[in-house]
DNA sequence: ATCGACTTTGACTTTCTTTGACCAATGTGC
DNA sequence: GCACATTGGTCAAAGAAAGTCAAAGTCGAT
Protein backbone atom coordinates (compact mmCIF):
# COMPACT_ATOMS: atom_id res chain seq x y z
CA UNK A 1 0.00 0.00 0.00
CA UNK A 2 1.17 3.35 -0.90
CA UNK A 3 1.93 5.87 1.80
CA UNK A 4 -0.42 8.29 0.15
CA UNK A 5 -3.14 5.69 0.60
CA UNK A 6 -2.07 5.21 4.11
CA UNK A 7 -2.52 8.77 5.14
CA UNK A 8 -5.51 9.26 3.10
CA UNK A 9 -7.13 6.36 5.46
CA UNK A 10 -6.54 7.78 8.29
CA UNK A 11 -7.65 11.15 7.33
CA UNK A 12 -10.95 9.23 6.83
CA UNK A 13 -10.46 7.24 9.59
CA UNK A 14 -10.32 10.12 11.57
CA UNK A 15 -13.45 11.88 9.96
CA UNK A 16 -15.45 9.21 10.43
CA UNK A 17 -14.98 8.79 13.90
CA UNK A 18 -15.14 13.05 14.19
CA UNK A 19 -18.28 13.88 12.77
CA UNK A 20 -16.67 14.54 9.36
CA UNK A 21 -13.93 17.34 10.79
CA UNK A 22 -11.07 15.89 11.35
CA UNK A 23 -8.05 18.07 12.95
CA UNK A 24 -4.53 17.33 12.75
CA UNK A 25 -1.14 19.16 13.30
CA UNK A 26 1.25 18.29 10.79
CA UNK A 27 3.90 17.16 12.14
CA UNK A 28 2.89 15.32 14.73
CA UNK A 29 0.56 13.71 12.17
CA UNK A 30 3.51 13.01 9.79
CA UNK A 31 5.94 11.66 12.68
CA UNK A 32 2.69 8.94 13.66
CA UNK A 33 2.68 7.90 10.37
CA UNK A 34 5.90 7.86 9.50
CA UNK A 35 6.36 10.19 6.68
CA UNK A 36 8.09 13.65 5.91
CA UNK A 37 5.31 16.84 6.89
CA UNK A 38 4.77 17.84 3.47
CA UNK A 39 3.30 14.58 2.24
CA UNK A 40 0.98 15.76 4.07
CA UNK A 41 0.25 18.40 1.79
CA UNK A 42 0.69 16.07 -1.36
CA UNK A 43 -2.61 13.87 -0.04
CA UNK A 44 -4.44 16.94 0.77
CA UNK A 45 -3.56 18.72 -2.54
CA UNK A 46 -4.19 15.54 -4.93
CA UNK A 47 -7.35 13.56 -2.97
CA UNK A 48 -8.96 16.12 -0.21
CA UNK A 49 -10.78 18.23 -2.93
CA UNK A 50 -13.95 20.01 -3.77
CA UNK A 51 -14.91 17.42 -5.86
CA UNK A 52 -14.84 14.54 -3.40
CA UNK A 53 -16.61 16.69 -0.77
CA UNK A 54 -13.40 18.34 1.08
CA UNK A 55 -12.86 21.83 2.39
CA UNK A 56 -9.44 22.33 3.92
CA UNK A 57 -8.27 24.82 5.90
CA UNK A 58 -4.94 25.92 8.44
CA UNK A 59 -2.98 27.81 10.41
CA UNK A 60 0.61 28.40 10.63
CA UNK A 61 2.66 29.30 13.37
CA UNK A 62 2.46 28.33 17.33
CA UNK A 63 -0.81 26.12 17.98
CA UNK A 64 -1.28 25.44 14.13
CA UNK A 65 -3.28 22.91 12.52
CA UNK A 66 -4.64 21.63 9.60
CA UNK A 67 -8.58 21.05 9.50
CA UNK A 68 -9.94 18.71 6.95
CA UNK A 69 -13.97 19.06 6.81
CA UNK A 70 -16.02 16.18 4.95
CA UNK A 71 -19.51 17.77 3.38
CA UNK A 72 -20.63 15.06 1.37
CA UNK A 73 -23.91 14.27 2.95
CA UNK A 74 -25.23 11.51 0.37
CA UNK A 75 -23.69 10.51 -2.54
CA UNK A 76 -27.13 11.53 -4.35
CA UNK A 77 -26.39 15.23 -3.43
CA UNK A 78 -27.60 17.51 -6.43
CA UNK A 79 -25.01 19.81 -5.60
CA UNK A 80 -22.10 17.35 -5.24
CA UNK A 81 -22.88 16.01 -9.04
CA UNK A 82 -23.37 19.71 -10.00
CA UNK A 83 -19.97 20.21 -8.47
CA UNK A 84 -18.41 16.96 -10.62
CA UNK A 85 -19.55 18.16 -13.12
CA UNK A 86 -17.78 21.50 -13.56
CA UNK A 87 -14.39 20.46 -14.25
CA UNK A 88 -11.47 22.10 -14.79
CA UNK A 89 -12.36 25.46 -16.16
CA UNK A 90 -15.55 26.90 -16.55
CA UNK A 91 -15.98 30.63 -18.68
CA UNK A 92 -17.81 33.47 -17.22
CA UNK A 93 -21.21 32.58 -18.88
CA UNK A 94 -21.63 28.86 -18.16
CA UNK A 95 -20.93 30.31 -14.09
CA UNK A 96 -23.76 32.72 -14.40
CA UNK A 97 -26.03 30.23 -16.36
CA UNK A 98 -25.32 27.25 -13.12
CA UNK A 99 -25.81 30.46 -10.35
CA UNK A 100 -28.60 31.27 -12.32
CA UNK A 101 -30.16 28.01 -12.24
CA UNK A 102 -29.57 27.52 -8.72
CA UNK A 103 -31.00 30.45 -7.60
CA UNK A 104 -34.55 29.54 -9.79
CA UNK A 105 -34.66 26.12 -8.16
CA UNK A 106 -34.10 27.66 -4.92
CA UNK A 107 -31.33 25.82 -3.78
CA UNK A 108 -29.55 29.41 -3.35
CA UNK A 109 -30.91 32.54 -2.51
CA UNK A 110 -30.18 35.58 -4.55
CA UNK A 111 -28.28 36.95 -1.89
CA UNK A 112 -25.88 34.18 -1.85
CA UNK A 113 -25.98 33.68 -5.38
CA UNK A 114 -24.71 37.49 -5.77
CA UNK A 115 -22.12 36.65 -3.56
CA UNK A 116 -20.85 34.18 -5.11
CA UNK A 117 -20.79 35.94 -8.18
CA UNK A 118 -18.93 38.54 -7.55
CA UNK A 119 -16.20 36.27 -5.91
CA UNK A 120 -16.01 34.96 -10.12
CA UNK A 121 -16.27 38.83 -11.41
CA UNK A 122 -14.75 40.37 -14.04
CA UNK A 123 -13.36 42.60 -11.47
CA UNK A 124 -12.16 39.74 -9.70
CA UNK A 125 -10.42 38.03 -13.01
CA UNK A 126 -9.11 40.79 -13.98
CA UNK A 127 -6.20 40.65 -11.81
CA UNK A 128 -5.50 37.00 -12.99
CA UNK A 129 -3.19 36.10 -15.67
CA UNK A 130 -5.57 35.06 -18.66
CA UNK A 131 -4.22 31.84 -18.88
CA UNK A 132 -5.61 30.74 -15.65
CA UNK A 133 -8.80 32.48 -15.22
CA UNK A 134 -10.66 29.39 -16.23
CA UNK A 135 -9.12 27.63 -14.17
CA UNK A 136 -9.62 29.78 -10.97
CA UNK A 137 -13.00 30.31 -11.64
CA UNK A 138 -13.82 26.60 -11.89
CA UNK A 139 -12.00 26.13 -8.18
CA UNK A 140 -13.33 29.13 -6.62
CA UNK A 141 -17.03 28.08 -7.80
CA UNK A 142 -17.06 24.45 -6.45
CA UNK A 143 -15.28 25.41 -2.92
CA UNK A 144 -17.74 27.80 -2.64
CA UNK A 145 -21.13 25.01 -3.85
CA UNK A 146 -19.23 22.52 -1.30
CA UNK A 147 -18.95 25.13 1.37
CA UNK A 148 -23.12 25.42 1.30
CA UNK A 149 -23.61 21.88 1.33
CA UNK B 1 -6.00 25.93 22.42
CA UNK B 2 -3.76 28.95 21.64
CA UNK B 3 -3.46 31.44 24.43
CA UNK B 4 -4.38 34.39 22.00
CA UNK B 5 -7.29 32.57 21.05
CA UNK B 6 -8.78 32.06 24.80
CA UNK B 7 -8.07 35.88 25.32
CA UNK B 8 -9.92 37.08 22.30
CA UNK B 9 -12.60 34.81 23.44
CA UNK B 10 -12.55 36.06 26.99
CA UNK B 11 -12.84 39.58 25.77
CA UNK B 12 -15.57 38.79 23.63
CA UNK B 13 -17.05 37.04 26.17
CA UNK B 14 -17.19 40.27 28.51
CA UNK B 15 -18.29 42.76 25.51
CA UNK B 16 -21.15 40.41 24.85
CA UNK B 17 -22.25 40.60 28.33
CA UNK B 18 -21.66 44.12 29.26
CA UNK B 19 -23.07 45.37 26.15
CA UNK B 20 -20.10 46.00 24.13
CA UNK B 21 -17.74 47.65 26.44
CA UNK B 22 -15.11 45.44 28.43
CA UNK B 23 -12.82 47.52 30.74
CA UNK B 24 -9.27 45.11 31.98
CA UNK B 25 -7.15 45.79 33.75
CA UNK B 26 -4.12 44.41 31.48
CA UNK B 27 -1.73 42.62 34.60
CA UNK B 28 -4.84 41.29 36.18
CA UNK B 29 -5.75 39.90 33.64
CA UNK B 30 -3.07 38.49 32.00
CA UNK B 31 -2.61 36.89 35.42
CA UNK B 32 -5.59 35.77 35.09
CA UNK B 33 -5.64 34.08 32.03
CA UNK B 34 -1.89 32.75 32.89
CA UNK B 35 0.20 35.00 30.45
CA UNK B 36 2.49 37.56 30.11
CA UNK B 37 1.02 41.24 29.75
CA UNK B 38 2.47 42.09 27.02
CA UNK B 39 0.20 39.12 24.96
CA UNK B 40 -2.33 41.28 25.62
CA UNK B 41 -1.47 43.88 23.42
CA UNK B 42 -0.44 41.21 20.53
CA UNK B 43 -3.89 40.21 20.62
CA UNK B 44 -5.48 43.66 20.86
CA UNK B 45 -3.70 44.37 18.38
CA UNK B 46 -3.89 41.53 15.45
CA UNK B 47 -7.94 40.87 15.98
CA UNK B 48 -9.75 44.35 17.76
CA UNK B 49 -8.34 46.56 15.27
CA UNK B 50 -10.59 49.69 14.49
CA UNK B 51 -11.49 49.45 10.54
CA UNK B 52 -13.24 46.32 11.92
CA UNK B 53 -15.34 47.33 14.31
CA UNK B 54 -13.91 48.45 17.87
CA UNK B 55 -12.18 50.81 19.56
CA UNK B 56 -9.15 50.21 21.60
CA UNK B 57 -8.64 53.16 24.47
CA UNK B 58 -6.30 52.51 27.52
CA UNK B 59 -4.66 54.65 30.36
CA UNK B 60 -1.70 54.05 32.39
CA UNK B 61 -0.47 54.75 36.07
CA UNK B 62 -2.24 53.93 39.02
CA UNK B 63 -5.64 53.20 38.32
CA UNK B 64 -5.02 52.12 34.74
CA UNK B 65 -7.36 50.36 32.23
CA UNK B 66 -7.33 49.00 28.64
CA UNK B 67 -11.12 49.71 27.59
CA UNK B 68 -12.35 48.08 24.07
CA UNK B 69 -15.55 49.02 22.96
CA UNK B 70 -17.14 47.85 19.79
CA UNK B 71 -18.93 49.91 17.71
CA UNK B 72 -22.27 49.00 16.48
CA UNK B 73 -23.05 50.30 12.89
CA UNK B 74 -25.72 49.35 10.26
CA UNK B 75 -24.24 46.47 7.97
CA UNK B 76 -23.64 49.07 5.09
CA UNK B 77 -21.45 51.70 6.26
CA UNK B 78 -19.83 48.91 8.38
CA UNK B 79 -18.76 46.96 5.29
CA UNK B 80 -18.14 50.39 3.02
CA UNK B 81 -15.79 50.97 6.02
CA UNK B 82 -14.23 47.95 5.76
CA UNK B 83 -13.71 47.72 2.34
CA UNK B 84 -11.94 50.93 2.16
CA UNK B 85 -9.69 50.03 4.86
CA UNK B 86 -8.87 46.54 3.30
CA UNK B 87 -6.22 48.23 0.40
CA UNK B 88 -4.42 46.40 -2.46
CA UNK B 89 -3.12 43.27 -0.38
CA UNK B 90 -4.77 41.05 2.31
CA UNK B 91 -3.21 37.93 4.13
CA UNK B 92 -5.33 34.74 5.60
CA UNK B 93 -5.29 35.25 9.10
CA UNK B 94 -6.11 38.95 8.27
CA UNK B 95 -9.05 38.20 6.21
CA UNK B 96 -10.51 35.42 8.72
CA UNK B 97 -10.15 37.80 11.71
CA UNK B 98 -12.08 40.04 9.48
CA UNK B 99 -14.85 37.46 8.52
CA UNK B 100 -15.11 36.31 12.67
CA UNK B 101 -15.79 40.01 13.08
CA UNK B 102 -18.34 40.42 10.69
CA UNK B 103 -19.93 37.57 12.33
CA UNK B 104 -19.57 38.88 16.32
CA UNK B 105 -20.70 42.12 15.41
CA UNK B 106 -23.65 40.52 13.11
CA UNK B 107 -23.53 41.90 10.04
CA UNK B 108 -22.57 38.38 8.30
CA UNK B 109 -24.58 35.71 9.29
CA UNK B 110 -21.82 32.19 9.78
CA UNK B 111 -23.02 30.75 6.18
CA UNK B 112 -22.39 33.94 4.27
CA UNK B 113 -19.06 33.74 6.65
CA UNK B 114 -18.06 30.20 5.09
CA UNK B 115 -18.82 30.47 1.91
CA UNK B 116 -16.49 33.93 1.68
CA UNK B 117 -13.55 32.17 3.72
CA UNK B 118 -14.38 28.74 0.74
CA UNK B 119 -13.61 31.24 -1.95
CA UNK B 120 -10.54 32.23 -0.29
CA UNK B 121 -9.55 29.24 0.84
CA UNK B 122 -5.90 27.56 0.55
CA UNK B 123 -7.52 25.09 -1.53
CA UNK B 124 -8.32 27.89 -4.33
CA UNK B 125 -5.19 29.76 -3.71
CA UNK B 126 -2.84 27.14 -3.94
CA UNK B 127 -3.71 27.60 -7.79
CA UNK B 128 -2.45 30.88 -8.09
CA UNK B 129 1.18 31.73 -7.93
CA UNK B 130 2.15 32.92 -4.44
CA UNK B 131 3.40 36.58 -5.21
CA UNK B 132 -0.36 37.36 -6.45
CA UNK B 133 -1.74 35.47 -3.36
CA UNK B 134 -2.27 38.73 -1.29
CA UNK B 135 -3.79 40.44 -3.81
CA UNK B 136 -6.25 38.27 -5.26
CA UNK B 137 -7.47 37.30 -2.23
CA UNK B 138 -7.78 41.05 -1.39
CA UNK B 139 -10.10 41.63 -5.04
CA UNK B 140 -12.15 38.66 -3.63
CA UNK B 141 -12.75 39.48 -0.36
CA UNK B 142 -13.45 43.24 -1.32
CA UNK B 143 -16.30 42.20 -4.03
CA UNK B 144 -17.87 39.94 -1.74
CA UNK B 145 -18.39 42.18 0.53
CA UNK B 146 -19.67 44.92 -1.47
CA UNK B 147 -21.51 42.71 -2.80
CA UNK B 148 -23.70 42.43 0.16
CA UNK B 149 -24.09 45.91 0.83
C1' DA C 1 13.02 0.53 -23.11
C1' DT C 2 11.07 4.71 -22.20
C1' DC C 3 7.62 8.04 -21.47
C1' DG C 4 4.65 10.20 -18.46
C1' DA C 5 1.93 10.47 -14.48
C1' DC C 6 2.00 9.98 -9.81
C1' DT C 7 4.84 9.77 -5.26
C1' DT C 8 8.28 10.65 -2.03
C1' DT C 9 11.72 13.47 0.08
C1' DG C 10 14.06 17.31 2.11
C1' DA C 11 16.04 21.88 2.08
C1' DC C 12 14.37 26.23 2.47
C1' DT C 13 10.60 29.84 3.38
C1' DT C 14 6.85 32.15 5.54
C1' DT C 15 3.66 33.04 9.05
C1' DC C 16 1.92 33.36 13.62
C1' DT C 17 2.65 33.20 18.69
C1' DT C 18 4.95 33.75 23.02
C1' DT C 19 8.12 35.85 26.07
C1' DG C 20 10.80 39.25 28.41
C1' DA C 21 13.64 43.26 28.89
C1' DC C 22 13.20 47.92 28.74
C1' DC C 23 10.33 52.33 28.09
C1' DA C 24 6.54 55.83 29.00
C1' DA C 25 2.76 57.71 31.32
C1' DT C 26 0.00 58.55 35.31
C1' DG C 27 -1.17 58.87 40.14
C1' DT C 28 0.17 59.69 45.25
C1' DG C 29 2.25 61.22 49.35
C1' DC C 30 5.43 64.29 51.10
C1' DG D 1 7.27 70.08 42.75
C1' DC D 2 9.72 65.59 43.48
C1' DA D 3 10.37 60.79 44.33
C1' DC D 4 8.34 56.66 43.82
C1' DA D 5 4.85 53.32 43.01
C1' DT D 6 1.66 51.71 39.63
C1' DT D 7 0.19 50.87 35.41
C1' DG D 8 0.24 50.08 30.39
C1' DG D 9 3.29 50.10 25.69
C1' DT D 10 6.97 48.62 22.43
C1' DC D 11 9.91 45.84 20.12
C1' DA D 12 12.84 42.33 18.89
C1' DA D 13 14.26 37.60 19.58
C1' DA D 14 13.05 32.89 20.09
C1' DG D 15 9.79 29.29 19.28
C1' DA D 16 6.27 26.69 16.89
C1' DA D 17 3.88 25.40 13.14
C1' DA D 18 2.66 24.96 8.27
C1' DG D 19 3.83 25.91 3.06
C1' DT D 20 6.62 25.67 -1.23
C1' DC D 21 9.18 23.76 -4.81
C1' DA D 22 11.93 21.07 -7.40
C1' DA D 23 14.69 16.96 -7.68
C1' DA D 24 14.59 12.12 -7.48
C1' DG D 25 12.11 7.79 -7.38
C1' DT D 26 8.38 4.40 -8.88
C1' DC D 27 5.49 2.05 -11.86
C1' DG D 28 2.40 0.97 -15.40
C1' DA D 29 1.29 1.49 -20.33
C1' DT D 30 2.91 1.69 -24.94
Amino acid sequence: MRLSDIIAAEINRILDESDGIAEIQRNDFASQIGCVPSQINYVLSSRFIPEHGYMVESRRGGGGYIRITRVRVDGASALMHLVNSIGEDIDDSTARIILENLCNVGVLDESKAKLMYSAISITVMRQIPVVLRDNIRAVILKQMLISQI
